[in-house]
DNA sequence: CCGGATCCGTTTCGATACTG
DNA sequence: CAGTATCGAAACGGATCCGG
C-alpha cells in the first residue's frame, strides 16, 4: 500500500505529474499497443509488448486503470475474457506517443515505415483525429 | 560494463527506442531543467530536479551524454566548473516534453501557469522555435 | 485456454556519508 | 563543485502455480 494516489503530493510541475503516471518503460508501450496495434486482452499485450512479464503487466494495467487511462471490462461476447480500452484521458496521450515515435524514428535505428512517421510528423492533427475516429467505432466491441 | 549500446539490439520500434533512451523518471526532468530552466551545472540539476540523488544524477548525465543528448564540457570562464548543454538531438526532445507538459497540465493537478501551457498547446511550432533561438544564443556561455 | 497470483533470485534505485 | 562508496529498499523478471 505504498503507492496511493492523492492529488500529486508535491510534484506540482506538469512534467513530473506526467512522469509519475507513465514514466516507466512499460506503461506507454501498453498504451501504444492499445491505441495503434489493436491489442485489447491480457495475452495480446503479452505478445505485443517486447517480453513483459505477467506480474509486471498486471501491475501496469492496474496502475493505468487507477489513473483513469484505461478501463477493464468483461467481454460481452466471450465471458471468460476481459477487454481493456482507452479512456479519453488515455486517448489524449496520442500526441505524446506520436512525438516519441517521431523522435525515435529520427535518431535511433528502427524499422519504422517512413510513410507513417512522416504522416505523424507533418500532419499530427490528422493522426490524432484518425486515432479518435477509430476509438469511436470501437465501442461496438467488434470481434471481442 | 552492463549497458553497452549496440545499434538497438532488438527493439526496432521507434517508441521502444525512445523509451530505452529516456524511459525513466529522471532523464526527461534533466532535459527539461536544461531546456526550460537554464540549469547547466551538476548542482543546478540537484536543486531543480525534485530531489534526485547524486549518484542517480551522475548516472543519468552519463547515459544522456552517451546517447548524444547532452554534452559535458569545462567552463571556459571558470575552469573548475563543468557545463552541460543540449545537442541538436536533445533539443529535438522539445516536442515530446511539450506534449507531456500539456497532458500533465490538463489531467493532473499542477500549478503550471495556464498562459504558458496554452502557448505550448496552441502554437507548438512557436514554442519550439523559441527554444531553438535560446539555444543559439547559449553558445556564448553567458554567466558561466 | 484466459487472466492473473505467488515465489524468489537479480538488478536497480535512492539516501546518506564521504572524497578529490 | 562534482562527483564515489556504501548499503538497505524497492522494482524487475522468470518460472510456476491457481481459479474459472
Amino acid at each position: 500500500m505504498r503507492r496511493q494516489e492523492g492529488p500529486s503530493r508535491r510534484s506540482r510541475c506538469p512534467l513530473n505529474a506526467s512522469l509519475e503516471v507513465f514514466g516507466d518503460s512499460w506503461s506507454l508501450m501498453i498504451v501504444r499497443d492499445l491505441m495503434l496495434r489493436g491489442a485489447r486482452t491480457f495475452n495480446e499485450f503479452l505478445d505485443g509488448g517486447e517480453g513483459i512479464a505477467t506480474n509486471i503487466l498486471t501491475n501496469r494495467l492496474q496502475r493505468l486503470a487507477a489513473e483513469g487511462i484505461l478501463i477493464k471490462a468483461r467481454s460481452t461476447a466471450d465471458h471468460r475474457k476481459y477487454l481493456y480500452r482507452l479512456t479519453e484521458k488515455g486517448i489524449d496521450l496520442a500526441p505524446v506517443l506520436a512525438e516519441m515515435i517521431v523522435w525515435g524514428a529520427r535518431y535511433e535505428d528502427t524499422d519504422a515505415p517512413p510513410a507513417v512517421i512522416r504522416e505523424m510528423e507533418l500532419h499530427p492533427e490528422e493522426f490524432l483525429s484518425q486515432v479518435r475516429k477509430q476509438w469511436k467505432n470501437r465501442r461496438s466491441e467488434p470481434g471481442g
